[in-house]
RNA sequence: GGUCUGGUAGUUCAGUUGGUUAGAAUACAUGCCUGUCACGCAUGGGGUCGCGGGUUCGAGUCCCGUCCAGACCGCCA
């Protein structure tokens, strides 16, 4: 038997117990005639106790050579401490030490393993299983597994059925970047992996199995971002025979169900905000509503005062910061240096001091009298003591930069806090996108998204007025999930694809599978996907997602640990009937 | 594709205007230490200053290029 306990198992109701225990050698503190080892493992930490006095002169000297991260068992007795540790479950106990063997030397690692480790992002990659012994990883996987058993107990409860779907599958051009396969059994022609098993788990729909989730890998080919990886998780689902109703209803109950297990959170109705209204309050289709600063358009305020950079524009908002009303000259131009970067871009920032005494100043007070500058704060909703912003531009990218300085000023004023959760759903999102680029439309959600049915006939007239039956969940400013109601019957399903400029042909072949089974009587269907990663760090407190996975890629895509990509043998090329040419 | 920040001891970092032998903390090694738990004390070893080129009497420091890492913009139906 390696051992009899775990390491965070032992307390005072184990006095004089004889126990085995195996672990890493976590500290060692040698003072010479005593010996002190933490020994620790997934459980916790234990201490052992290698007396000169006491303990076998043999024992005695292999505990003098062991050193950190070694892996050992040993027997012994559980035995009293004559000073205990109060910050540690295992703090009123020792083990006294009768043998020790060594089950496994080891290197010294090239960081600490302690919660606050002294290793950098790109070694802790490397060596990423040390890095999983560290109590923070470790307990952030434990964490996520709790989130997906939740999961995956509440789904099953409800009826959904766990099925899993294909990996190896056909590239679609619409979208993000397809990671490729080439197969070598026939030549010259490649599989996709999935950006999302969204057609199959229409299929399922079709194939009447009413409820359908699976927790899933995507993998997506785009640049990465600190809350984006290259292959993610979904928890990917579907309903037959719904409205969005259902659809919102069914998964505000798991997302509470969630809120409540997880973080202890009191059941409440999720707020819900058309995307237009998202857009003309806060800029942004995925709100952070834990703080307020709502935008005021000041267009009817502002323009026509002989201020040529708000009456040239077509938009002039603005936003109330409390209490920054005695930010110093200095502090007002890092904002606006700040929404100058290019990163934002705006070309400036008109700032209104609403004075505790009821004045104002601003850094247009040529053109603008305190009557004016009232008006505003009031439209605003300020107080005073509040510092207004102001921005003008078109409409899109003026909304864009404003949200971004809102977000930034959340951050400074501390009203972003990770302890608390605030969801909310947004709706009726565009069904297409004009791209400038491509000159023709894009969906927004993707081309399976049902157009409202009250709107079917502007998809001929004015197909950019359509709105679609889709809706995002947004948690404190992150898109964590998203779906529709989707297309259930060939014919609109056609049109759409023509809209998004297919031709037949080209519809055909890409998605031939669909529309041929969408005429063998498909179910009024629809569903969601929530960003696996992105929840569990949100509920976890934190918005690093590599944190909450075991082996996560760098900013480049690679995995340091195991150095990949990494290129592959001529003789694996040839069996690919593959040849390389380089990029020039 | 672009913007910004960084790369110096095993690790985390400091390094002034370009100027003597590149430092600190920690880790590691050795010794001491009668209850530690961030143990303490002493001593010691440890450097391709990312890489290549340039300017200079002299470069960790300035210039050019390049690689790597991180954040962001584009991108992510």
């Amino acid at each position: 038997m390696l051992r009899t306990h775990t390491c965070g198992a032992l307390n005072e109701t184990h006095l004089g117990t004889e126990v085995v225990l195996s672990g890493w050698v976590h500290k060692l503190r040698d003072k010479g005639f005593i010996i002190w080892v933490d020994l620790r493992d997934r459980y916790g930490i234990t201490q052992l106790v290698f007396d000169e006095a006491r303990t076998p002169k043999f024992v005695f000297e292999q505990a003098q050579k062991i050193g950190r991260e070694f892996v050992i068992q040993i027997h012994g007795t559980v035995i009293e401490r004559e000073s205990k540790n109060p910050d540690l479950p295992t703090g009123a106990i020792e083990i006294f030490v009768k043998q020790l063997h060594l089950l496994n030397a080891a290197k010294t690692p090239p960081f600490t393993i302690e919660t606050d480790s002294d290793g950098g992002e790109e070694l802790r990659m490397e060596y990423r299983y040390l890095d999983i012994r560290r109590a923070p990883i470790r307990e952030n996987l434990m964490f996520r597994h709790k989130v997906t058993m939740a999961i995956r107990n509440y789904l099953s409860k409800a009826g959904f059925i766990d099925v899993e779907t294909p990996y190896l599958i056909k590239s679609t051009p619409e979208g993000a970047r397809d990671f490729v396969v080439p197969s070598r059994m026939n030549e010259g022609q490649f599989y996709a992996l999935p950006q999302s098993p969204q057609t199959f788990k229409q299929l399922l729909m079709v194939g009447g199995l009413d409820k359908y989730f699976q927790i899933v890998k995507c993998f997506r080919d785009e640049d990465l971002r600190a809350d984006r990886q290259p292959e993610f998780t979904q928890i990917d689902c579907e309903m037959s025979f719904v409205t969005q109703e259902d659809v919102l209803q069914e998964f505000e109950g798991l997302v509470q169900h969630l809120l409540k297990e997880i973080k202890g959170i009191a059941p409440q109705a999720f707020p819900r905000m058309t995307y237009a209204t998202a857009m003309e309050r806060y800029g942004n289709d995925k709100p952070d509503i834990r703080f307020g600063m709502e935008f005021g358009t000041l267009n009817d305020l502002a323009k026509g005062k002989g201020f040529q950079v708000f009456d040239a524009v077509e938009l002039v908002v603005g936003i109330a910061a409390p209490g920054l009303a005695d930010y110093s000259r200095k502090q007002l131009d890092g904002l606006i240096d700040w929404v100058k970067r290019p990163q934002v871009g705006a070309k400036g920032l008109v700032w209104v001091k609403c004075n505790a005494d009821g004045s104002f100043k601003s850094s247009v007070d040529k053109f603008f009298s305190a009557e004016d500058l009232s008006a505003w704060a009031a439209h605003l909703g300020a107080k005073a003591g509040d510092l207004l912003l102001v921005m003008a531009g078109d409409t899109t990218a003026t909304r864009t930069q404003l949200s971004a300085l809102r977000m930034h000023l959340g951050d400074i004023l501390g009203l972003r806090d990770p302890n608390v959760f605030a969801p909310l759903w947004v709706t009726d999102f565009p069904l297409l996108e004009w791209d400038e680029e491509s000159k023709r439309f894009h969906a927004m959600h993707h081309p399976f998204t049902a157009p409202k049915p009250e709107e079917l006939p502007l998809l001929d007239s004015a197909p950019e007025k359509v709105h679609a039956n889709a809706y995002d969940l947004v948690l404190n400013g992150n898109e964590i999930g998203g779906g529709s109601i989707r297309i259930h019957d060939a014919a609109t399903q056609s049109k759409m694809f023509d809209l998004l400029g297919f031709s037949p042909e080209e519809a055909k072949a890409q998605f031939g599978f669909l529309m041929n089974a969408f005429q063998y009587g498909a179910p009024p269907h629809g569903g969601i996907a929530f960003g696996l990663d992105r929840l569990v760090a949100l509920l976890g407190g934190k918005e690093i997602i590599r944190d909450f996975i075991a082996f996560p890629k760098n900013n480049n895509g690679r995995d340091v640990m195991i150095d990949a990509p990494a290129p592959i043998a001529p003789e694996q090329l040839d069996e690919l009937a593959l040849q390389l040419q380089s990029k020039t």
